[in-house]
DNA sequence: CACACTTTTCACCACCTGGTGAAAAAAGGC
DNA sequence: GCCTTTTTTCACCAGGTGGTGAAAAGTGTG
């Protein structure tokens, strides 16, 4: 189903039923972000993003400027949302726990809102994670771009492990975030792999089955790794 | 340096300097290769492959045929190394330790091979594992190029595991190995993000404190997971 | 040398790329 | 209604894309 196709759909309620103005550039962010998360940047044309948006090609240009504007454009709406959810949802935590915190508790609220939007926000969400995944893994540009939207967020995690473990590095505790969010990144990009590896036992959609397993799975491996390097 | 400049250096020993034939085939296949890691398959035109190896573009087509198929030969090369130095480092570990295994031993013998590989091996496997990384993160694709290359280790590792802990369901197992997967590839591509997010602190090109520390973080977790699923 | 065969270069094609400037259409204020 | 401003369309460009076919250069064999 196009975005052409919902739009032509959307009227019908007395309003006129074109879409316009922010209407219109929300349409075009969600085409764009759609591809992609499927294609990469440069798999995709400003041409596409058009013809699936229902949208002059010029137009795009004229609300967002260049091609990797429009990106940052995507990358940004949805980043904003996410590092507030995950900030909220580690200060509750925080506040309600308090000298009672544990490693899985921090990881756990730090990690959970993301499930929580993918299963509950719509399709844009799997789509916007698929596409984070991908810059995450982008040598070229993924790291400034993942540092420019994402740092804060994963500076408040760290501080926090800091404080329910003051005896960890701060050396180890980076590692481990580098560890649990390549686990993270993936399991919410939903890439289908586990699904045929697994002969149908698993499925990447299945992020219940996530949620069940990869906050213990995360939080064993950090008190392993801490434990371990403050042996030596 | 690019590998024009290599090749044109490489004589000088009484041999023609020119390289040839399959030595091109080569040269070539490591400028696509560095190219696809950093910027993707739709990042990178076979001319830029082309200029970068010192060759005429009809070339790549000469030897490789279309810009995908030259894309999955670069995918192949080095798949088949890994797969059997994997495959090799299980079995020596099963055969070695029988009842004495561990989780974190065959967990260790699947993915040291690779970190081995990557400190030793020269500079084209960095950009070989970021390729890879990248692939196992893109949905469109990813999946089934992945399953065509790397499914039977992947395999070997669930096996094995199974045997370490009977107990264990095979849903568990699959899980697991997605977020080792996750974790390892991150580590392996070396992004630099890493860097720039703990100041310095880390590097992402030193592999040894990834050794030091991915093993027991995989092992832990996968322990913990295991035994929350089979208290549940 | 001639010969067949492989490897490399050159010129080229049809099509697509991101992007622009001006005209047209809508929308809003009076 | 008119006039200004914003939004949308249209026609177009200069350059790049993957890919091809034929000619040229090189290589080994007799």
């Amino acid at each position: 189903m196009t975005a052409a196709k919902t739009r032509a759909r959307s009227g019908g309620r007395g309003r006129p039923s074109k879409a316009t103005g922010l209407d219109l550039k929300e349409t075009i962010l969600d085409s764009a972000e759609g591809l992609f998360a499927r294609h990469g940047f440069h798999g995709v044309t400003t041409r596409q993003v058009a013809s699936e948006a229902g949208v002059d090609t010029a137009l795009i240009h004229y609300y967002f400027g260049a091609k990797r504007e429009l990106f940052d454009a995507v990358f940004l709406r949805r980043a904003e949302i996410l590092n507030q959810a995950r900030s909220v949802s580690m200060n509750a935590y925080v506040e309600t726990f308090g000298e009672r915190m544990t490693a899985e508790g921090v990881i756990t609220a730090f990690i959970d809102p993301l499930l929580r939007i993918s299963q509950e926000g719509g399709g844009g969400w799997k789509s916007y994670f698929a596409l984070v995944a991908q810059v995450n893994n982008t040598p070229a540009w993924g790291g400034e771009t993942m540092a420019r939207f994402f740092d804060p967020v994963v500076h408040q995690l760290v501080d926090t492990l800091k404080i329910v473990r003051p005896d960890a590095e701060y050396r180890d505790l980076y590692w481990c975030y580098q560890f649990l969010t390549g686990s993270m990144m993936l399991a919410l990009s939903e890439t289908g792999r586990i699904d045929s590896l697994s002969e149908g036992l698993c499925h990447s959609s299945d992020l219940e089955a996530v949620r069940a397993r990869l906050f213990a799975y995360c939080a064993a491996g950090f008190e392993a790794v801490i434990a371990k390097q403050n042996k030596a």
